[in-house]
DNA sequence: CTGTTAGCGCTTTCAT
DNA sequence: ATGAAAGCGCTAACAG
């Protein structure tokens, strides 16, 4: 690879010349430009990126931390950052963290080491301490779901308790009385949100809620089985479900036929997330949309604004909405 | 940050010292060790790899070129890499190509500008030629999915031709005769060899080949509506139907169902890669197993050998199978 | 075993 | 507008 100081030599310039046209921040006589440039070409010169981010430690390039590379949210997510971000001529540095803590922190080090200008990070694990120092000190940072005071602007949300509300309400007006619902793990933010967006449906209702109707699950197909057997087992009957997220619906879903029910005549059910394969489910699946892609879009304009200069409004709020399909049905005594 | 030279300030040695205790490759007085280790804590040291990485223009990351983030088949890939290479510890660094001859090659120019040492590419738009320049400079590439002469071992490749005959065979063991088939594009590779496949099975059970029982799609939900409706605007009636992959499948599901057919009554399916959705879609689809994340992972493995000294079996060809469900019956009358 | 000294390829004052 | 020179943080000969 050709470096800088062999174009200067080509060129009979200097390597600051060399360095000026590369940059164009600065004017540079056209006739030298013409022959730096012509000698970059007859080269097959490529700047080092690395000695550059070495020099300026700058690299224009933002780190990205998902929990998991192959499921459709973070998919969505990644490929509407990458998009924005390549847009402005900046790349992207993918980490994973797989839902662990130092799995996490070894991503944001990795990131750190590399010179990444910002991190947009969906992060489950971390502390909001740690957060709020890593955003604090000259790393700008934004979350994604995640809502740390003291990020301020950086944290792009979605309403996750209208989305529950949503959900429910839907079920309400259809009629349904007695509805169960999985809920994600507690000790997520999200999780509790969409609860909790629940139970005011149910209150805004004059429907007493039943502890013995909800099963808390952690977000996975197998917890959606496993909630609807709990529940069917219990003393409560239901006419309708709703599932914190998709991957638990369709667990309910297939489930619920292996039991022979019939849907959605036997059980309404609603999801959350509107993930790909929603439509794909049969019956397809009633569920909230979340607009991940939009929110990480918004995400990565934020980290324009900070780090690259950009002066474009950010929403930090998203809201939700219901996508009524075919797994829900007024009820029937 | 603190810089190695601060830390070996704190120590009272020398910077080369430091760098010594850092890499680990030669002895070090454990005394000496000590101190460095101690101060290292004290200052909260990170060594900065994009320095290291310009002094010795290697970065122990390797990097994944991927057409599209947000896909169920390169969510598996990018995994299963990353999986490997991280207990290797050695870090991944993503890169999409969108399916678009500039833009794969612009990723790769930036991993090389990142001085990634070796490159995992499922590179669709890029030719032979510049593939095989790319492996023949220092940097070694493997290539998942794609054959190139002058590659050798970096290719891993799953026998398509296998898998097309696959289906096609199950579908005629179950009595059908005439049997539609919803190609991929005729300039990808893989489409090709899933339809030589098909055409084999054709010919062993006797059954002549029909071209107007084919339909050339890309790989895209759309087409695999497109390519039934075509199908059945045609004079040649069929009771089966192979699509080249599940999106396609799925596509033709949905669409069939819309014209009021019974699936799998009206016209068995059979679909090809095992995406995640597959075991979604209603009747749950009999498809052909690709094992991509298996070939994914070896693909890593690979590097791991020819960059990092590892001395793994690489395997090259990897076999599809068929996985029964419930999209496919026997032929009635 | 330890310290000194050049770079790696580029940016960025500072003079000119 | 251009060039010379210092330095980004680290590694790697080379001496000692």
């Amino acid at each position: 690879m050709a470096t800088i100081y062999e174009v200067a030599d080509k060129a009979g310039v200097s390597l600051s010349t060399v360095s000026r046209v590369l940059n164009g921040k600065t004017t540079v006589n056209p006739a030298l430009k013409a022959k730096v440039e012509e000698a970059m070409l007859a080269l097959n010169y490529r700047p080092n990126s690395i000695a550059r981010s070495l020099a300026t430690s700058r690299s224009d390039s933002v780190g990205i931390l998902v929990s998991e590379l192959n499921s459709p949210f973070f998919g969505d997510l990644m490929q509407a950052v990458e998009l924005t971000l390549r847009a402005a001529d900046k790349h992207v540095i993918i980490t994973v963290g797989h839902n662990n803590l130092e799995t996490e922190q070894d991503a944001v080090e990795f990131l750190i080491g590399r010179n990444c200008d910002a991190i947009i990070m969906h992060a489950e694990a971390m502390s909001d301490e740690y957060l709020k120092t890593l955003n604090s000190s000259r790393l700008p940072i934004s979350l994604v779901n995640r809502q740390v005071d003291g990020v301020g602007e950086g944290c792009i949300v979605l309403d996750n308790e209208k989305g529950g509300y949503l959900a429910t309400q839907h079920l309400i007006s259809l009629g349904h009385k007695n509805i169960g619902y999985i809920s994600g793990p507690s000790d997520k933010c999200d999780a509790n949100q969409r609860l909790a967006g629940h139970k005011r449906a149910l209150k805004e209702a004059g429907i007493a809620f039943t502890p013995n109707l909800v099963f808390e699950g952690s977000y996975t197909e197998e917890d959606g089985k496993a909630g609807l057997l709990e529940l069917l087992s219990g003393d409560s009957p239901f006419s309708a479900l709703v599932c914190a997220n998709d991957w638990m619906a369709s667990g309910a879903m297939s489930c619920a036929r292996d039991l022979g029910m019939n849907l959605p005549q036997d059980l309404s059910i609603v999801g959350f997330d509107d993930a790909v394969f929603a439509h794909h489910v049969f019956p397809r699946l009633t569920t909230v949309s979340n607009p991940i892609s939009d929110m990480a879009a918004m995400s990565a304009r934020h980290i324009l604004n900070v780090v690259y200069g950009y002066k474009d409004e950010v929403q930090t709020l998203f809201q939700p909405s219901l996508i009524i399909r075919e797994s829900t049905m007024a009820y029937e005594a």
